[in-house]
DNA sequence: CACGATAGACAACCTGGTTAACCATATGGA
DNA sequence: TCCATATGGTTAACCAGGTTGTCTATCGTG
């Protein structure tokens, strides 16, 4: 049958697995020069991508409201990672684009999780963890952007 | 090499899947007449434990503080989950019981994802499943309960 | 050109964290 | 035995990151 595992095991264990790569992630971005970037920045700077965005446009991307995400941007903007500047072609929209420290950020983030993928592969042996992903790819949702976490990324 | 996979994916997925379990598990917890109970009461619940616990011992066990913990206490048991009486062997201890409606939430959890668990075999394969599971356990901490996520179950 | 739709900001509120301070009770050593 | 210290619990003030509702400014179209 399926009960040799308890059933709260597996939803906890990718939890769990979830939370030790970003740990790790965290641990080592404080390491090269951004002691204060939270984990969801990393996420949200993703989604902003190299060609900016709106507040609206990050809110529907990340599926939180657009208020949620306009504090959001003022935060990353405090520290450093974010920057607004006015579209010339409608001025009501903030294009809100990554700074070159955000995107080192981003950038080191990226090669840190390569990092840390490796090591899984070397724990796990390629093909095992290969197939992992693949079997994640299966029960998740197309669209890993739509993380629809208001309150994942949040409360709980 | 490693990065054929774009960094952020993996991290990723294993959230969404988490959430994919979570969210599946709530709307049948709905259905079954528990539509109140948020998404950390089940991991909370489980971590009280049908023998009981205080505060300042389930903040150490989540990695909370007691402050914290006696929040979330106040809640459930606002909601009607948990119950407190006093320790007749110190009364400076209070402790934290489950109702037989909390109890009943916490079988519910587990035969829900019981029942999660067998689709995810019938989409997986029963193999690909358990090399799952078993990879997890091997890239995660021993105790899983040891959750430490004072803002992942919370801010982040 | 007026009106509806859109972008953004602001306010009030909720949840689940944090620290700090405090009170009551246990407990162990002089 | 008594007092100092440690421990359990509560309260308060704060923070982050969500929510909804309201408001203003601007765009774009009939």
């Amino acid at each position: 049958m399926s009960s040799d595992v308890p059933g709260f095991e597996l939803p906890l264990r990718l939890l769990l697995a979830f939370r030790t790569l970003i740990d790790e992630l965290h641990a080592e971005l404080s390491k090269q020069g951004h002691p204060d970037i939270r984990p969801m920045h990393g996420f949200v700077m993703q989604a902003i991508g190299p060609g900016g965005t709106t507040a609206v446009e990050l809110g529907r991307t990340l599926g939180v409201s657009k208020q949620a995400a306009g504090k959001t941007i003022d935060t990353l903007e405090r520290i450093g990672y974010v920057e607004r500047t006015t579209d010339p072609g409608d001025t009501r929209r903030k294009i809100v684009r990554l700074t070159p420290y955000g995107l080192d950020a981003l950038n080191r983030s990226a090669r840190i999780f390569d990092t840390l993928r490796t090591r899984w592969a070397t724990e796990l042996g390629e093909d095992r963890l290969r197939a992992l992903e693949s079997d994640l790819r299966k029960v998740t949702p197309a669209n890993p952007w739509r993380l629809d976490m208001p309150g994942w990324f949040g409360s709980l």
